[in-house]
DNA sequence: TTTCGTTATATTTGTAAAGACATAACGAAA
DNA sequence: TTTCGTTATGTCTTTACAAATATAACGAAA
């Protein structure tokens, strides 16, 4: 048969998105690199891009998700608060729990 | 707290989209006029729209969700076929399960 | 064989999202 | 107080996608 169901899910705080797939994504990256701009290069997005997914991503958050500093030697940064951290943590398990849940409802399409 | 998890399933077959909400709702409303014309019209969206989803639904289905005719008094129609209906009644019912899974999950990210 | 409301298809136009580019602001360390 | 690589922000350009418009093809019934 070779149906194949697929899905996306995101999570809204007062009708704005507050994460998906691709602001996810972005969080890993800030975690891993330490700041805003590495982690829109190893996307390989724009600066800009990043910046207003972020700032879209604090805006909804009922407490911070990343902590920014401007400035200083390096030219400052950005890390993921604890807050963050166990967000992206629940959204993928959560993610992954409904791939596993749409698989099986596969056989409800191959039955027909 | 008031966090949601929202959500988009589709169905795909060899990498093209066969069925998703606006398909879905497209097929719904053919089944309800007897007519693609008369389907853009309640939906509000132009024949032309109407008819590429629908053409690129019959594309990646493996049997003929509509029977589409051409001319005559009326000047045509399209109706759905038995396997249609069947996908539409399963695609429904998928994405209502997958709702009601969701918002089990949602305490995972409310308990942060 | 004319009429009619469809299906089917091409072409043009408009618009919103994405991308590119430019630059100001910052502040700890040297 | 100068330097540096960041964060922060505005503006212009491009591009992809939606919408609008136009028209051909069809065929059963009158």
């Amino acid at each position: 048969m070779s149906y194949k169901i697929k899905s996306r899910i995101w999570i809204e705080s007062d009708k704005h998105v507050l994460l998906g797939e691709g602001r996810v994504q972005l969080l890993k990256a800030i975690d891993k690199t330490g700041s805003l701009s590495k982690a829109a290069k190893a996307l390989n997005i724009s600066y800009k891009k990043a910046w207003n997914l972020l700032d879209s991503v604090n805006k909804s958050a009922k407490k911070p998700v990343t902590i920014n500093s401007i400035g200083g030697k390096g030219g400052g940064g950005a890390e993921l608060t604890d807050y963050g951290k166990s967000l992206i943590l629940a959204f993928d398990e959560i993610n992954k729990n409904c791939w596993e849940f749409l698989d099986k409802q596969l056989e409800k399409i191959e039955r027909i």
